[in-house]
DNA sequence: TTTATATATCGTAATATAACGATATATAAA
DNA sequence: TTTATATATCGTTATATTACGATATATAAA
């Protein structure tokens, strides 16, 4: 119960949703997920590791960078059942759709300082 | 979005959870679902309201009891799909095991007072 | 009509969640 | 080593959620 309620929570935020959308696009950094939501990096990076401990994302560092990815399932049953679902959910959301679009505008080396 | 969200949330308390598990083994009332709950009457209340507003539940008047059963899916294709995942997600947890078998002992003639 | 019962709603207190800024940590560049 | 940068963590505040008891509502029985 404790695996499930975890993934049904990590997803019960609209912001999460958003993150995991994106995701399922391609990987990205925390400073570009940042850049796509608008929120301060302490709450990019606390989203982050909910969605994780739910076993929906998974990270791999480089550098100084952090990539996120959507997670490939084996951690949780739950996570990997609702990943699938996600790959066609919400796509006619039109704020999903807004962040889509503009996902090609964002790329880390026009973001960061470096 | 809103309503992938509502259905998400309510769905991310094991409580309601619960209920759902019951009510897919058979239609329940309210004091039925509080006996084997053990909650007041006034929350589980709440819980049936919150999982009813998302689509995954739905009601029926008779006389002085409100029957509540799973939902068909028509008032939302994320409760439809969730409700689908749910047949068989959980059924080896302990706690909603324990729940089922007591199901044949929970009837409201013997929990209300009429 | 009066009374009893099942359920819904309201108000409130305890707890959980989400946001932020400040700070810590780790790696790369100078 | 020193400095800069990307990310993580901590502390705090605002808001949401969950539980309860008290009360309102609706229906059935007396």
């Amino acid at each position: 119960m404790k695996s499930f309620i975890k993934a049904m929570k990590a997803l019960s935020d609209p912001s999460r949703v958003k993150i995991m959308k994106m995701l399922q696009n391609r990987m990205m950094c925390v400073c570009e997920i940042q850049a796509a939501l608008q929120f301060a990096q302490s709450t990019t990076s606390k989203h982050l590791q909910i969605l994780e401990e739910a076993g929906l994302i998974s990270s791999k560092k480089d550098g100084l960078w952090v990539n996120y990815m959507v997670a490939d399932g084996n951690e949780s049953p739950y996570a990997a059942s609702l990943i699938g679902s996600l790959k066609h959910w919400l796509d006619a959301d039109t704020e999903v759709q807004a962040l889509i679009e503009r996902l090609p505008d964002i790329n880390r080396e026009n973001i960061c300082k470096r």
